[in-house]
DNA sequence: TTGAAAGCGCTAACAC
DNA sequence: GTGTTAGCGCTTTCAA
């Protein structure tokens, strides 16, 4: 049997009432007796129980981290990483972190996720677009949510998001500091949020340099935002003769399916066209020239969610915040000066 | 307040411990009695409380996930794969997983994870090699471990194992059908029990197809197993005049270091020197030409490794098999027919 | 400053 | 079959 309070009592020869408050650094207790207690505690090698602390006290020590299955996938790395991110800062924090994930088509009605009913979690972190109904069903439980990447459109909470504006105005400029003019734009799923703001930033930069847009040189359309509609997008903006110079893809995926038709179709990358994208997955460093991007650090989002997940949990009402994290440009080989021959 | 025990008791006029019986499927309950108590705990979203039930079953509804810190950087992508495996798994078990990382040189003494000392967990995973006075600690406070990709030198554990033998007689006898003869075996750390086993898998295939080794195209001190270490290795092979064909790298890290060797010095991939690895990144799919390697099912080793803790939870003196987990050859742009010209 | 006692929500003997 | 009872290990008044 482990040991228990009881046991740390008897042995400093006090209640297991004075060893709570001992343990919880309560001032009323003399010194003698703090030392006797901490001293048996640490001669037992006492640690109090998780259950049973977290019954009386409600305190679980858990925070819960909610995605989307798809989101889930085994080939989705952004929000694993995301998730990783909540992972090191809760070693730092003393908090545990339970996962799960919902269906897509969360309905109204339909069993919240098993810690939130066992009461499992103090607060709960959901990253990525989650489906509305589950937000109105934590609504009523009470519980500190945080959201990563997403912002539901009813309610108030702190939130972690990415600057995305500022990334497109930042790839933009990049392309036009190294001398370009035309510039197409490619992304998929444009009504996604941050597909969206990453396309205003390119607006923003544009007209900034007294460059109107042209919509024959955006493709907003593609099939999906993955490499194949990259490919699909990049076939479709040259189908026609075209005197562009420099791409900015919505995101890396895209962007590696642009360069695949641009090296089937020899033409030369960055010599001919730059192109820069927005992530910075793993695999731009092996493409060949490395791909430029935006790189959009995933892990410090999950830190930072953690970190206001605890504020959240220390300080019950505190204003909902919204952290936003600034992306950084990498220039690598895939973007150089107009009519540069290296 | 949430609903307890209690309230679906006084609304099915039971005592407390029928709603027990019922919920925990007990025989001996009328049909009557059941179907009320069923009817109670639905209109009123009753769940019983994680800790409650803790604290008097002993059971946490948590397994825990211990591996090294060094494992668990944001760079080795390896051990977190493996650790989504039995995430993905758990969510089927309903378990919860509590991650934790320990230091490298974890000395005896030092405090154990918290979610052991809490008793917060029922049984452990380890993922990858661990300090032994961290097995030895563990040991002691009899809790069922399972071992995943790693085993320790003493005691009896279940286990899931990567048949690595299997791979390198694989990946050589690729090489060999394929034409090749003058194979070299490229490799950091071959006292890890992995690369050796890898090392010997490549001798069984070669001797089997009657060539003898020669340990003048076999590497196996490179500074370090990744991708630095693959160049200077290269480097190393190819500093005297060699007849080499096809290199066998031991991981894929290590061979994008060779290719990216090989392409610096224009020897062509795959026609002059064909190439096959071990692991299957992502990356290996990005490159040109795309890697050849033995895919290493991570995520699979983690879902076996939450099978087998489910096993060994649910019947306590359970034999301690280990699970040899297959890795499948995968045949890509960098192995090609000897002297052929594609 | 410390201890006694009640109780958190649940389970499991043992009655009835 | 079902209820009574006694805890599980801890926290938290309240009294001493």
């Amino acid at each position: 049997m482990a040991i228990t309070i009881k046991d740390v009592a008897r042995r400093a020869n006090v209640s297991p009432a004075t060893v709570s408050l001992v343990i919880h650094k309560h001032k009323r207790i003399s010194d003698s007796t703090r030392a006797r207690v901490l001293q048996a505690i640490k001669e037992l090698n006492y640690h109090p129980s998780r259950s049973a602390r977290g019954l009386v006290s409600k305190q679980s020590g858990n925070i819960g981290f909610i995605l989307r299955d798809d989101h889930f996938s085994r080939s989705e790395p952004f929000y694993t990483r995301v998730f990783l991110g909540t992972e090191f800062q809760a070693r730092d924090d003393e908090y545990y972190i339970l996962l799960t994930t919902v269906s897509s088509n969360f309905q109204k009605g339909d069993p919240l996720p098993r810690f939130v009913l066992e009461r499992n979690v103090e607060g709960i972190i959901l990253a990525g677009k989650v489906p509305l109904p589950l937000i109105e069903g934590l609504a009523t439980h009470d519980i500190p949510l945080v959201f990563v990447d997403y912002y539901p459109p009813t309610g108030e909470y702190p939130a972690v998001m990415i600057d995305n504006i500022s990334g497109g105005v930042q790839a933009t400029s990049h392309l036009l500091e190294l001398g370009h003019r035309r510039i197409a734009f490619v992304a998929g799923d444009i009504d996604h949020p941050s597909i969206t703001e990453r396309f205003q930033g390119y607006k923003i930069a544009l007209e900034k340099a007294g460059i109107s847009i042209d919509t024959s040189i955006t493709i907003t359309d593609a099939p999906l935002p993955d490499r194949k509609g990259g490919y699909e997008a990049a076939k479709k903006l040259f189908r026609k003769k075209t005197d562009v110079t420099a791409i900015f893809t919505c995101n890396d995926a895209m962007a590696i399916g642009v360069m695949q038709y641009l090296k089937e179709q020899k033409i030369k990358v960055p010599t001919q066209i730059s192109l820069i994208g927005f992530d910075d997955l793993e695999a731009n460093l092996m493409m060949d020239p490395p791909l430029s991007t935006l790189r959009v650090p995933k892990e410090d989002m999950g830190i930072q969610a953690m970190r206001l997940m605890v504020e959240s949990l220390q300080n019950q009402k505190m204003i909902p915040k919204k952290i936003l994290i600034p992306v950084q440009l990498i220039a690598r080989g895939s973007t150089c000066k107009l009519n540069s021959d290296t």
